[in-house]
RNA sequence: GUGAAUGUAGUUCAGUUGGUUAGAACGCCAGAUUGUGAUUCUGGAGGUCGCGGGUUCGAGUCCCGUCUUUCACCCCA
């Protein structure tokens, strides 16, 4: 008998990590009603048509694709079978693929559905992805990404309104030391104008989006390999270098000059404006020239979150995209925007963090034991009125001697025992115990109802 | 996809230059008189040393392959 296993970079989620996700999604989800969002959900599996193409070279080669039912190979090319074309091949043989992320699902969604859709369409979407990476800490070829994004608009409100959501779920997660680093699409054309990057702007921001890893002497370095100058070099450091308050960074930029970049630096210095006239701040937000992370698609702003100090890289990231729709033959101009959380990095950092709510209140919080047949009869009515009441309660369903019920309730961090035996039905008083502190007292059902209350 | 590490009881680890029945801690299970957990005491179960080959008189310990996890690159939640 073999033994089984999880496929490469996917996990089992048991009680404890299932209620703590569960906690996690439950945050974001308040959030995101709270701020006007509706619930979307899309099939695992997209036609590969759709999914092709809108992550880049490198997106194609981590896309999970799902092979075709029945005889697959009936209609393939045999040259292609000898010439061992696996990608040519691929295209004949799979025609479906997990999806990727939840944006160009969403996509999907809203041009076939365009009839009945009022714009601007603000939705929200927690649910699994896949990608073929391979797996590090983090990392993880299976996970759930939790999104809100809005179509049909151009406004800068939503972007505000992304980085108010991001603030708000990061509160009620208890995480108070992170950033919100954001950029822009024009600003990084703007950049690469004044360097003279010409065709180059893709080596110029993967590099660039290093700098806060391996530093400015590395993205030298890495830059110079590909053939820049001293002099592009020395540029392009000394507008990276620019210090100070946002404002000041935008300000700055905007004296050195260029039209490409005049775009994003009003975008950004709108938001900015926006988040103060909501009665918000700029706190945790960082102007970043630097960040160029995001998927291809992106157009617009372009956010990312980390938390300070934490290993896994960042939580939480989004951006505004322009031609998403029209890549589906729309033609109609549907701009969006919007923020995905990584539920599972969330999950590592709070984790890492010691920031989970204590396991009490995560799980059963009332355990009805029973001393005889007699009592755990009692016991089913105790049970009853607790859940009416709406506590969460379970009876130990075995007859068993009290020590193993409470070792139960103990080690599933159940936070009160009922304990019932012939005097407490007789009497009515029933012993009320409290796991953590080991203390009890007699109390009636009502009694007790009414602490469960309080 | 490229390069590199890792893998020993449920968990965290120890295991000497390859040599007889592979250890510890914690956890787990059972007891310590009659209806009480988490602290104490006593006892007990549990590992074909990731898997498959090879070298050797003999391998957890060396070699090859494979899988897992991890790290760097790539990219990203």
């Amino acid at each position: 008998m073999e033994k089984p296993a999880l496929p490469k970079g996917t996990r089992d989620f048991g009680p404890l990590a299932m209620s703590r996700r569960q906690y996690i999604m439950n945050v974001i989800r308040d959030v995101f009603q709270r701020f006007g969002f509706a619930p979307l959900e899309t099939p695992a599996m997209e036609n590969l048509s759709v999914l092709m193409g809108k992550y880049g070279d490198e997106g194609d080669q981590l896309l999970f694709k799902v092979l075709n039912s029945g005889d697959f190979l009936k209609d393939a090319d045999p040259s292609l079978l000898t010439g061992r074309n696996s990608k040519a091949l691929t295209s004949v043989i799979a025609e479906k693929g997990l999806r990727y992320d939840l944006t160009v699902p969403f996509a999907r969604y809203v041009i076939m559905n365009r009839h009945e859709i009022a714009l601007p369409f603000r939705r929200y979407q927690m649910q699994p992805v896949w990608r073929a990476d391979r797996p590090q800490k983090g990392r993880y070829r299976e996970f759930y990404q939790c999104d809100a994004d809005v179509v049909g608009t151009d406004s800068l409100v939503c972007e505000m309104e992304i980085i108010l959501m991001i603030k708000s779920v990061f509160r009620q997660l208890g995480i108070d030391a992170y950033t919100i680093r954001i950029n822009h699409r024009d600003v990084l054309g703007g950049i690469a104008a004044l360097v003279d990057a010409g065709s180059a702007q893709g080596t110029l921001f993967t590099a660039i989006d290093k700098l806060d890893k391996i530093g400015v002497d590395g993205v030298r370095k890495e830059l110079a390999g590909y053939g820049w100058s001293e002099k592009q070099l020395d540029r392009l450091f000394e507008i990276l270098s620019i210090k100070g308050s946002n404002t000041d960074k935008l300000d700055h930029l905007n004296r050195i000059g260029t039209d490409v970049a005049k775009k994003g630096i009003g975008d950004l210095r709108e938001i900015l404006a926006l988040l103060d006239a909501y009665g918000d701040s700029d706190a945790h937000v960082e102007v970043d020239l630097s960040l160029a992370r995001g998927l291809s698609y992106y157009t617009g702003t372009i956010f990312e979150v980390r938390v300070d100090g934490a290993a896994v890289g960042s939580v939480s990231g989004g951006g505004r995209y322009d031609n998403l729709t029209q890549a589906f033959g729309s033609r109609e101009r549907l701009p969006g925007v919007g923020i995905s959380f990584g539920l599972d990095r969330l999950y590592d950092v709070l984790d890492e963090l010691g920031r989970f709510p204590d396991a009490r209140g995560l799980s059963t919080t009332v355990l009805v034991c029973h001393i005889d047949a007699a009592s755990l009869r009692y016991g089913l009515k105790v049970l009853s009125a607790l859940r009416n009441a709406g506590v969460r309660a379970e009876i130990y369903p075995d007859e068993v001697k009290l020590k193993k019920q409470l070792d139960y309730a103990n080690k599933k961090t159940i936070s009160y025992a009922i304990v019932i035996g012939p005097d407490e039905m007789t009497s009515g008083q029933l012993g009320f115990r409290n796991m953590a502190a080991g203390s009890q007292e007699k109390k009636t059902l009502e009694a007790i109802l009414e602490h469960l209350k309080a």
